[in-house]
DNA sequence: ACAGCAATTCTGATATAACAGATTACTTCA
DNA sequence: TGAAGTAATCTGTTATATCAGAATTGCTGT
């Protein structure tokens, strides 16, 4: 498995492997990432790494203060309810405008990914990155079957936030309805534009809920590391 | 007037001075940005301002292509008409948000504002940066009455793009309601929240249309200028 | 005049080095 | 043993120089 993502900028490079590191739990909340350290590892200097790392700082992936450090954002409870508030707005709107255009095989292509999406939930101890590719494609299609590129971008960039927060294990698993995507994705298809915008902001609501339960234990690591940027203690011999 | 905004890094510098000038319209759309020649005005090196430029371009606010040069974006039609989309998700959100929990504060500040953008629209031939000025405020006070700050960032952010379409003149100007804004803030303050949802949704198609008729004569630059970017040519002697 | 082509002069992208603040490690003193 | 202060080392930030591609200029031949 080759690394070398190959994009025109070393910019752009270190800035998609970053991210998919992060996306991927690899670098887990809190996480500190240095620039040096980095550009040695991927044979470049510290220019292109600066430029990603600023990227995915305003896109909220990272949080750094400027000469101490800089890690993998550890959320706020009221940053993830502000979150969510955004995301119903965006996905509702996605909702209602798939409901009103979508073509016939953006329908069938969505609801054969939510069933794709309810049999991962349900089987057990798979491979969690799947579900979640699975799942934000899902979310992808419908903003795509709204024909609203913007809207695409918008709703794009406010999920690979919360992807970050997905990646950390959940306490106990609530029993959960087994057709959830599935019902979601037969309003969207074959009810009118209210009905859709109501399913979606029931379906965000309950995201809200899941997320909330798997955070709940890093909302107090941030006031235990403050706003200093603890380095990696020197290895003793 | 000093210029010197004085702030934490160099790089926050030149992104807000050349901000304001993108916001102000003096540097109009299509207008080629050179780094080395902000850098030697703003009396630094190219490193802090290609920092800025760069998040400008990830705000929207310019293009660029690798090698060849930067300039303030010229926008599609389709760019705009789905920016406004997106504009109304996240407005209609906050109108909802608004007339759900303001406070009686708040909701007495967007009666005085919505006045005062209100008067500043019909008084013609006064200073248009002012009265930009006064309605961005306006939809960033109902944003803040909604209590929720990723709410608020979404919408700034979406609202900074637009503001720089809203610079260019009108070509005629169509007979307007006196009392736009002020009946708009009426709803938000005394009406249910749907009813606020619905007033927003109409405000904002609104100034879709506004725009659009704004920016026709752009619509067509864009293809004219292709995906070359013109420098300025060297003055002969 | 005008098309084709080379030289020049731009552009953004990157490497390297140096700087200053924040953090850690270590020494010193009580 | 522990607190205080200093040195070492990390951090992000910035300056300078160089590189390679794109756009322009200007030459050349017709």
């Amino acid at each position: 498995m080759k690394e070398t993502t190959a994009t025109a900028s070393l910019s752009a490079e270190a800035y998609l492997i970053l991210r998919e590191r992060i996306l991927r739990g690899e670098l887990p909340i809190g996480q500190v990432v240095s620039r040096r350290q980095v550009a040695v590892e991927l044979g470049m200097s510290i220019v292109p790494v600066s430029e990603a790392l600023q990227r995915l700082e305003l896109e909220g992936l990272l949080e750094s203060r400027p000469r101490a450090g800089t890690r993998v954002k550890i959320p706020t409870e009221d940053e993830v309810r502000g979150h969510y508030v955004v995301r119903e707005a965006l996905e509702v709107q996605a909702a209602k405008l798939f409901a009103a255009v979508a073509t016939a095989s953006e329908r069938a292509e969505l609801q054969r990914l939510a069933a794709r999406v309810d049999a991962l939930s349900t089987k057990a101890g798979n491979d969690r990155f799947l579900y979640l590719t699975c799942h934000e494609k899902l979310h992808r299609r419908i903003a795509e079957g709204a024909h609203c590129q913007p809207l695409c971008e918008a709703i794009e960039k406010n999920q690979v936030l919360a992807s970050t927060w997905l990646c950390v294990p959940r306490p106990k698993t609530a029993a959960e309805p087994p057709r959830r995507h599935q019902d979601l994705a037969a309003t969207l298809n074959n009810e009118s534009p209210k009905a859709a915008a109501e399913a979606m902001r029931k379906h965000i609501q309950n995201a809200l809920n899941n997320t909330l339960s798997r955070l709940e234990a890093y909302f107090q690591v941030r006031e235990a590391k403050g706003t200093a940027f603890a380095r990696t203690p020197k290895k003793p011999a």
